[in-house]
RNA sequence: GGGCGAGUGGCGGAACUGGUAUACGCGCACGACUCAAAAUCGUGUUCCUUACGGAGUGAGGGUUCGAUUCCCUCCUCGCCCACCA
């Protein structure tokens, strides 16, 4: 007999898939379409790693699942490959990006193959490929048309030694990556223009369509709180002695009596003006400027710590007749509301602040109990619940709840002329430009005449420039500001001398649309033809562990960009998406390179027990939300229950034919039946691990059948190919052999998948459970169909239940249909 | 600090809308095969108790004939956001 060896029939039978071209989808199919994926890979020198394993396996079973039962499946292939790691690679060893990527990317071909993933290859896309990143530049350019893409100058860390931007990741303990030894200066805030694509005009849009959403229900929330929205006032304060307004947001503004001082960001651009005039300006601005850097530098480290410092400057009250000092504050941030605050004693930073500063503050919303009221006016703690707090000013407010008059109050400050209603977000713009080079090079050119000018549409792709040298170039651009024969142009608009924008852009753009370039990926004349996309948009089925916010965002805003445009109709990405977990170490801890604790995917498929053992471990181990845990003991698992298969329909094989009595018969469909239900609903619903321990016990249960009825014959036939093919998705090459194996010469990957037949489930007698007083006593068994007396006397009769029931009376009996029956005595 | 989620055997986990708690797998024990081992096959495996029986889903309370499931209080862990006015 033969036996299950992974290492020789999954190259056979991956080369006999690349021959037929098995997974490649016809875009014009009449089947029913279904698109399924997982998030863009970014291909490293390292490999695919186990979460990559984890990541594919779940998006191939679901694309794999479909395509058995009929569908039109489509799951595509590319990678994700500008970005900051192969660029600094380039910096340290000289090789070029592009070269990189034409070693690693073949690479990746052979470990996605020996995954046994069922990606259509005559799609591949790359974002670096001049041919994918003109369409990247062509969305940049229609941004710009349409009033979406600004330019705006912003505060980033910079390396003084290199005079170049640095990202966050580049700096370490605040030095720079590559000058960080002790004699190395901090880095240090400067401003650079950047670009910016508007994605707050899209705020109320992506928030409003999210409960909509099928999607994991903590992205959503993820999402919901990214945009942060909040409806609230704007003052407007004059401040005393100088012709300055101040305007500061407040969403809880309903104590609006109680503000007594007012903070504002050490790094607002208001603050020079606000000083100008004052003798101690100078000093001033410095220790502003001290703290905005040390806090950015610490972040929340330097929470808690709260400092401020005395402007000098003093807001004119628009209620009471104190001035309200003005203070640059570390916990005010600049880029949100208007970087302003008017602070009050129901604020718990506000109170914290003021405590410690000797600022005066004053209580004007109580609780209810005249205890705590007292408590509060006396300043004992900070009373903060606008739902139930009292107001005790002004007249017309006072004893009304705070968040009940909300409304009113609004309106009340707005028609004194005090403030403005304002809608605020936390979602800021999309930063897209970065000074680096392995990027698509944003298509801009700056002439002195005529400034900024668009590279026309027929001029794109701007091609970025091959190198020798990947170093910055020392005047705060990337190694693009050197390459002077890209870098000076014509001006496109009047042919006078120019220069290009050696800026490129944020990788999230490139991963922001290229699940519609999948469906036309070699398009030179548009970024995708609109009729395909129509048909094959939203993508059904995405799934990843990363990214809740950011790119899964940035998706959303670009497609719903693109009906704008008019070039698709779908304005949601992603009907389905699934946030998956990640696969942790046996110990609990994360999977890490610096910890050693890593899992090579393709060293436990070499080892023998191969990619089938290894996919089905990895989608059974846990919830597919869950992460597993890794467990050496696994996959031999997984390839223990595989061989079990392999063997049923190897002595299926062996065996004479022959009659199968009618009651084997029936068990013998029973399991089947009941296997290809459970399995069919769980992969539908993503449980995955459910459906995997019911392929197994329909094993076990054929196990025991065999013994004493196994014989060729359609029964055995039948149940054999339901499991072969409901077993596929996990482990599609020992199922391909296996199909072959029953008598087929097709691949059992493309439109087979069994039907359930619910009256093989259908019994005459049923197992009734019968309880006293809630706990199991007994077990009858009674006809499917018997009524509720019969079943009653039946439970009665019973020896163990009787013996419970004895010398007691019965004041209640509880019938559930195929369930139970429960006595309740005294 | 805020939000979300989760606590079930030695371990990963299962349990449909409140109805037999611990499916399936790992581990372990015993048995079969073998000169032997591995592999494979079979049986058993929540805890206490010789047994009858009892306890039991993080802790405590509640609703119910019946609660892992619903409600309240508390504890622990994980993830995300984090000075957002």
């Amino acid at each position: 007999m033969n036996r299950y060896n992974p290492n020789e029939i999954e190259p056979k039978w991956q080369a006999y898939w690349d021959e037929h071209q098995t997974y490649h989808a016809n875009l014009n199919s009449d089947k029913p379409k279904y698109l399924a994926m997982s998030m863009f890979n970014y291909p490293s020198g390292a490999g695919i790693h186990i979460g990559h394993a984890m990541n594919y396996t779940i998006s191939d079973v679901k694309a794999r699942f479909k395509r058995q039962a009929g569908y039109e499946s489509y799951h595509p292939v590319g990678w994700d490959a500008f970005g900051l790691p192969a660029e600094n690679f380039a910096i340290k060893s000289g090789i070029s990006p592009q070269a990189s990527m034409a070693k690693i990317i073949p690479d990746y071909h052979k470990q996605y193959k020996a995954m046994g993933w069922s990606n259509d290859w005559q799609r591949e896309i790359a974002t670096h490929e001049p041919q994918y990143y003109k369409w990247t530049q062509w969305i940049f350019s229609q941004m710009y048309k349409h009033g979406l893409a600004y330019q705006d100058s912003r505060l980033q860390w910079w390396c003084e030694k290199d005079n170049t931007v640095l990202a966050n990741e580049q700096i370490i303990d605040g030095k720079c990556w590559r000058h960080d030894g002790p004699d190395d200066p901090l880095v240090q805030q400067k401003e650079v223009k950047q670009w910016f694509f508007k994605i707050t005009d899209y705020a109320d849009e992506l928030l409003d369509a999210i409960d909509d959403l099928d999607w994991t229900e903590s992205v959503k929330l993820a999402q919901k709180n990214w945009i942060g929205r909040s409806e609230g006032i704007v003052y407007k304060n004059k401040v005393r002695d100088t012709e300055l307004e101040i305007e500061s947001f407040s969403a809880h503004f309903e104590a609006f009596t109680a503000n007594t001082f007012v903070a504002i960001a050490p790094d607002h651009p208001l603050l020079e003006s606000l000083v100008e005039g004052l003798d101690n300006k100078d000093e001033t601005l410095s220790a502003a400027q001290k703290m905005a850097n040390k806090r950015s530098l610490e972040g929340p480290k330097a929470l808690g710590e709260m400092e401020g410092i005395f402007t000098g400057r003093y807001a004119i009250d628009s209620f009471g007749d104190e001035d309200l000092p003005i203070w640059i504050t570390s916990y005010a941030i600049a880029d949100y509301g208007t970087g302003i605050v008017l602070c009050s004693a129901h604020d718990e930073r506000d109170f914290e602040f003021a405590q410690k500063y000797g600022i005066r503050l004053k209580p004007t919303m109580v609780p209810a109990d005249a205890g705590e009221a007292e408590k509060v006016r006396n300043l004992e703690y900070c009373f903060t619940d606008m739902e139930n707090g009292l107001l005790i000013e002004p007249q017309e407010f006072a004893g009304e709840n705070a968040a009940g008059s909300r409304q009113r109050i609004a309106d009340h400050l707005v028609s004194l002329g005090v403030a403005y209603k304002k809608v605020n977000y936390k979602m800021r713009d999309w930063s897209v430009s970065r000074q680096r080079y392995w990027g698509a090079p944003i298509p801009i050119i700056h002439c002195e005449k005529c400034g900024n000018v668009l590279v026309p549409d027929e001029q794109l792709p701007v091609v970025l420039p091959e190198l020798d040298d990947f170093q910055p170039s020392g005047d705060g651009r990337s190694a693009l500001g050197r390459a002077t024969e890209w870098l000076n142009v014509e001006c496109p608009t009047c042919g006078g001398p120019a220069e290009r924008e050696t800026d490129t852009l944020d990788t999230y753009i490139c991963s922001s649309w290229y699940m519609f370039r999948y469906l036309d990926p070699r398009n030179e004349a548009k970024i995708f033809d609109s009729e395909i996309v129509n048909k094959w948009a939203p993508v059904d089925f995405y799934n990843g562990g990363d990214h809740a916010t950011a790119h899964l965002l940035y998706a959303r805003f670009v497609t719903r960009f693109f009906t704008k445009l008019g070039i698709m109709e779908n304005p949601e990405p992603f009907k389905q998406m699934l946030f998956n977990g990640k696969v942790s170490a046996s110990d609990g801890s994360p999977f890490s390179k610096s910890k050693g604790n890593g899992v090579d995917p393709l060293e436990i498929i070499n080892s023998g027990y191969g990619a089938d053992a290894l996919r089905t471990y990895l989608m059974f181990a846990a919830p597919l939300e869950f992460g597993a845990r890794w467990d050496p003991q696994g996959v031999p698992g997984a390839y223990r229950f595989l061989n079990r298969l392999w063997t049923l329909v190897q002595e299926y094989n062996a065996a004479p034919a022959g009659d199968v009595s009618a009651d084997a018969a029936r068990a013998v469909r029973q399991a089947t039946h009941r296997m290809i239900y459970k399995v069919t609903l769980d992969i539908e619903e993503n449980r995955y691990n459910t459906a995997i321990s019911a392929a197994m016990t329909a094993v076990n249960d054929l196990f025991k059948l065999k013994v004493d009825n196994l014989a060729k014959h359609d029964v055995w036939q039948e149940a054999l190919e339901a499991l072969v093919c409901c077993v596929a998705p996990f482990a599609p090459y020992l199922a391909e052999e296996l199909w072959h194996n029953l008598g087929h010469d097709d691949s059992v990957h493309v439109d087979h998948w069994p039907i359930f037949d619910e009256s093989f489930l259908v019994t005459d007698t049923i197992t009734l459970v019968v309880q006293v007083n809630g706990k199991l006593r007994s077990q009858i068994q009674v006809a499917a169909d018997a009524d509720q007396e019969t079943i009653i006397q039946a439970a009665q009769a019973d020896q163990k239940a009787a013996a419970h029931l004895d010398g007691k009376e019965i004041k209640k009996t509880i019938v559930v249909p195929g369930k139970l029956v429960n006595f309740v005595v005294i």
